[in-house]
DNA sequence: CTGAAAGCGCTAACAC
DNA sequence: GTGTTAGCGCTTTCAG
């Protein structure tokens, strides 16, 4: 095991001096052919790994990242989202990066776009955001690009990448265990449906891969017998929504529902309370405190978290690492998709860590 | 927000030299009663906060961390865990963090009480353990606490601490989320069975509190119907040992299987794959290699991930935090009851994160 | 008791 | 192209 090596080690093998041996390390050019040749040898044989400890307090440089997320206010699970920035900032700041929030309307194309627009005003080193909006996020990526800011995008992606790295799920894998769930605890043939409940302003593609994986769970057993059915529905009809959704439950063949939306996820909660739950199965997503309290009480079955904050948390490490340490990320960063039950509910939560 | 203040510009301010404020900082004594108390009221004024970077790049100590595990080779779980420690290695030493690995004979007592013998003649700085044996790991932790090295532990608590932070699992929520797993797949009245399969050598208390935790589960299930049983086996008697099994399993009121070693597992599996899997639903502990393979399969129908490599990997980042930079553990570092199933299984492995 | 000064390993500006 | 050097903020030794 090669003891703490430094560059001042490296230059006296190499016989120059630690300012080319930084120059090769950093790739800032301007080194002869012969030495950068000589140095690079040295440098893997010896396996050397800088002090960064050294290094951020040496370049004493301060970076600007900014996070362009829905407003934690609408909703909880941005809420959660925002937590895991403000964790990243307590770890990062003392490094020297600063972390500025943007907020815009989980409900408005429009509000990205101008938010998208004021963050670029005092550009930043570096970008973390949610595409919520394709065409807004696509165009605010382009400038990014033209600006050679690097980004990272949580939640979803969008197929036009350009991103230093997507941190989220495989939606597909998520939709498939959503029905093993259903289907493992409820084995028999039957009927088994995954709702998407929106508001007015919705992004499909998210929801589609999940559903895909969904149905192709089911397609995938044999034996057969299994019925899978989807409904898109919007909240905002109150009065068909609840029609619909009295209709499915009362399928005496419904064996489990798969809910892929918070909000869809309450609305059925509540409707199963209220009728009383029978043996369908019920799967929903994230550790909401609504879903928590359903979970608990045994209306929902299983949740599938997907941990927004830890999202958010990595996002921006990945972003600080990058700044600081030239380590580049990985261009996609999957989540394990963890399994919610009423059993393994409280190691999930109060995690101070 | 009060910009970075240094202690050179508390000297200032307190018309003093650098010296004087770094000792009254570190309570290092020699400082007139005069200046302490100006030094003082400013670093309480100003907020100070040290810039830990610099502190640890200064001070240029190395600190060694002891590991005393069990040797892993003799065991996929514990070959896991060392990679936990081999990969905080790698993050630390850079902060000039040494971390000395010395493993123990997994059936063997006395082979842990030398080594921790051996260990302590170059006293390390800070400890990590796996107290798999009691009275031993207690004379360790006495030998520790007298010569004031910190430690902490993974795997199992020990009840007379002293530990600095215990970094595991609540087991008995471990036994119940073992129950619920088998009781949600396969709900109708029956029989539920914890099986213990050891080795000669075993500690008995990590496991009972998994069986205490899965006798709760169902005993606080309404409706009743449920017999729990459970069987301490050793698995040295094969003859013996496999008659049990197959009662067990030819039992037509069975439901459920949880079997709480790997071994155990290992042997389950062959049994049920041999007999063929009929209803009753299996559920084991940890991702090693046999137990993935009978997962895919269908044999098992869910692990519970112990996850030791990341304990190992935590426990020596905290004590790593403590050395370098005073900060203090959490006394219990519990971690989240991961239940793997076929379809989010990939979503576990293959993660160079 | 206190101040001055030499590091820690790395960066970056500036001569040559 | 390359070497030198002055920091970064803190620790620690050594005069006085």
């Amino acid at each position: 095991m090669s003891k703490k090596i430094r560059i001042k080690d490296i230059a006296e093998m190499a016989q120059v001096s630690v300012g080319t041996v930084d120059r090769v390390i950093h790739n800032r050019g301007e080194v002869a052919e012969d030495s950068y040749r000589k140095i690079m040898a040295i440098l893997e044989k010896t396996g050397y790994k800088p002090n960064l400890l050294a290094r951020t307090l040496g370049s004493n440089k301060t970076f600007r990242i900014a996070a362009l997320m829905p407003n934690p206010a609408q909703d909880e699970y941005w809420e959660q989202s925002a937590e895991g920035v403000k964790q990243a900032q307590d770890e990062w700041t003392q490094y020297g990066v600063e972390i500025h929030p943007y907020h815009f309307d989980l409900y408005n194309k429009e509000s990205f776009a101008s938010q998208a627009q004021t963050l670029l005003e005092t550009p930043p080193d570096a970008v973390l955001t949610a595409p919520i909006f394709h065409q807004e996020a696509l165009n605010f990526f382009r400038t990014c690009r033209e600006q050679n800011i690097p980004f990272v995008v949580v939640n979803n992606t969008i197929e036009e990448g350009g991103s230093l790295s997507f941190i989220g799920h495989d939606l597909n894998q998520s939709g498939r265990l959503g029905a093993e769930l259903l289907h493992l605890s409820n084995p028999q043939p039957g009927t088994y449906a995954i709702l998407h409940v929106y508001d007015d302003v919705h992004n499909s593609l998210h929801l589609n891969e999940k559903e895909k994986g969904f149905k192709e769970y089911f397609a995938e057993q044999n034996g057969g017998g299994f019925k899978v059915i989807s409904r898109d529905l919007n909240h905002t009809h109150e009065p068909s929504l609840e029609k619909e959704l009295n209709d499915l439950l009362g399928d005496a063949s419904l064996r489990g529902i798969l809910v892929t939306t918070s909000k869809g996820a309450f609305i059925v909660s509540r409707l199963i309370e209220k009728k009383g739950k029978n043996g369908v199965r019920f799967v929903a997503y994230d550790l909401l405190k609504e879903n928590l309290h359903y979970l608990e009480n045994g209306i929902i079955d299983f949740l599938i978290n997907q941990n927004s904050k830890r999202q958010a948390f990595i996002a921006i490490s990945q972003l600080a690492n990058h700044l600081l340490f030239k380590k580049d990320a990985l261009p996609t960063y999957l989540f394990p998709l963890e399994i919610i039950s009423r059993q393994n509910l409280k190691s999930y939560l109060n995690t101070g860590h």
